[in-house]
DNA sequence: CGGGCCTTTGACGCTTCTCAACGACAGTGG
DNA sequence: CCACTGTCGTTGAGAAGCGTCAAAGGCCCG
C-alpha cells in the first residue's frame, strides 16, 4: 500500500507542465496559468495492457485520449467483421476524435503496447477551450494534424503499389518517431504485419514480402519487429518516386 | 449596373436562416439570435465557375467554405503530378479543413459545376465559436462529419475490390444527396469518371467497366453522367457484402 | 457543323491475392 | 530445463483482377 510502483506514481503526478510531449500535445503554446486549468480536467490512468481498448464502437463519446508512451490502432470492423486499421496512434496523438461527427464512436481503440493515457473528458474540454482561445485554437490544430494523417494515409493508398506503400509507411513512422524524440533509424514496431496490412490495404503476405525486399536491397535491417532503417535516403526515395526508375548512381545525384 | 441577376441577388441577400441547408449546415441548433451572429460573418460570394479553384495548395487558411449548390472536389497533388481526389463535396459540407493542422492548404478545392459559395472567414468564425458554445459544439461536429466522410472513404480502398469500391461509391453518394432533399435515386454526376477514378484509386477504364457491368446487371441506368439507380436494394448489397456471392433469390433474404 | 474532351471497349501483361506449408519465437506447464 | 502449443512471420506456386496501351464512338460547346 505505501509503496506503489514509483514510475508510474512519478508519472502519474507530474503534470501536463512536466511531460515531455508538452509542445506537441493540447498545451502546445497555451501559457502556465492556462495550463492549469487543462491539467485539472486530464486524468492520467494506469498503464493499460496490451490489447485493452479504450473504447468499442458505439461507445457514447465520453473522452479523448493521449498516450504518453506506448502505442494504439484505431480498427473499424466492415459488417463480414474484417478489420480495417485506421490509423496509428504515437505517443501525443490524439485518439477518439472518430465519434465528433456522431457523438458516439466508429471505431475501437486497442493498445498495442502496454501504455500510458492520459483522458481527457470531452464536454470539459469543449468547455474550458470555449473560455481559452489558444487552447480553442490548439484543439483545432490537433484535430487538424489528425485530418493531416488521414490524408497521408489516403495517399498511401491509391494508385500507389506494395513496395511502395510500404516505403511509405516506413518513412512516416520514422518522422513520426523523430518528432517524438525517438531515434527515426531505430525502432521497434509496435504493431503485426497483419495490423500492417489491414492499414495498407493488403495481404499480410505481401507486407511480409515487401519487408523482406527492402532488407535484400540494404534499405532496412529487420529482425523480427525491430526495425533499423540503414539508408535513409533510398527509403525516402522508394516512398516518394516511382518504384520501377531504375536505382540512382549516387545517392543524391 | 442597376439591374444585376434576379437569382444571384436573391440568393445573396437570404442569410443562413432563409436557406434551405440551415439543419445540416454550421447553424445547426443554434437559435436565432445567435444565428445573426453567424450570418454577419458570412460572405455570400457570386457564383463560382466550373474548374475555378477555392483556394490552391499553400494557400494560408483564410476562410472555410460550403457550397449551397453544385459541387466541388478537394484534390492533392502528388510529387508525380498525380492527382489525388481528396474528397467530394455536396452542399452543406464544409470545404477547406485540411488546412486546420497546418494553417495553409494542403489541397485545392475545385469547382465540378457552376456553385454558389459561403465563404466563412476562419478566425472569425472561430472567435465566435468560443462565445456561443451551441456553435462551438456545431463546429465540432461538422468537423467530425467531415473525418467520418473521410473514413467511408477509407474504407472504400481498403482490400475491396473494384466492383465493390463503384457501388459503395454510388450507394454513399446516394445517401448524400437524399440527406439534401435531393432524389436518392436519381441524380446527375458532377464528376467525371477520371475523378472518381482518382477518388477510388482505379484506373478510369476499370471505373467505366464497372459503372458499364452494373447496368448490364440492371442495378443502374446510365446516361452519361445521369445516372438512375433501379435496384437500390441489389447496389446496397453489392456495397455491403462480397461482389462474388451469388445474387440472392429475394430482396431481404 | 466542327473540334475536343469524355467515355467506352478490347487485348495483354503484371502485380497482388489466395491457398498452403513451414519456420521462428514466446509463454506455459511438466 | 526442456518439450509443447499457439501466435506470428516467412516463403512458394498458381490464379485472377486490374492497370496499361490502343483505338473508336459519343456528347457538349463553341
Amino acid at each position: 500500500m505505501s509503496d506503489a510502483p514509483v514510475l508510474d506514481l512519478a508519472t502519474i503526478r507530474h503534470g501536463c507542465a512536466h511531460c515531455s510531449l508538452q509542445q506537441l500535445c493540447l498545451p502546445a503554446g497555451i501559457n502556465p496559468t492556462e495550463l492549469q486549468q487543462l491539467d485539472d480536467i486530464v486524468r492520467r490512468r494506469r498503464p493499460v495492457a496490451r490489447g485493452e481498448r479504450l473504447y468499442r464502437p458505439g461507445d457514447a463519446l465520453t473522452a479523448v485520449y493521449v498516450a504518453r508512451d506506448g502505442a494504439f490502432k484505431t480498427v473499424s470492423i466492415s459488417e463480414e467483421g474484417e478489420e480495417q486499421v485506421v490509423g496509428f496512434h504515437l505517443p501525443g496523438e490524439l485518439i477518439g476524435l472518430d465519434a465528433l461527427g456522431a457523438g458516439t464512436h466508429r471505431c475501437e481503440a486497442v493498445a498495442l503496447t502496454t501504455a500510458n493515457v492520459c483522458e481527457v473528458p470531452f464536454d470539459q474540454l469543449a468547455t474550458i477551450a470555449a473560455q481559452l482561445p489558444s487552447l480553442q485554437h490548439q484543439l483545432l490544430r490537433v484535430i487538424g494534424q489528425s485530418v493531416g494523417r488521414d490524408q497521408d494515409h489516403l495517399g498511401m493508398l491509391v494508385r500507389r503499389q506494395a513496395g511502395e506503400r510500404i516505403a511509405l509507411f516506413l518513412h512516416g513512422l520514422s518522422e513520426r518517431y523523430r518528432n517524438i524524440g525517438q531515434s527515426a533509424t531505430q525502432f521497434k514496431l509496435p504493431m503485426s504485419r497483419e495490423d500492417i496490412a489491414h492499414y495498407l490495404g493488403l495481404a499480410l503476405e505481401t507486407v511480409s514480402r515487401g519487408f523482406t525486399r527492402l532488407q535484400e536491397e540494404g534499405v532496412i535491417e529487420l529482425a523480427g519487429r525491430r526495425v533499423d532503417i540503414r539508408n535513409p535516403a533510398e527509403l525516402n526515395r522508394l516512398a516518394h518516386s516511382a518504384e520501377h526508375e531504375e536505382p540512382r548512381r549516387s545517392a543524391r545525384a
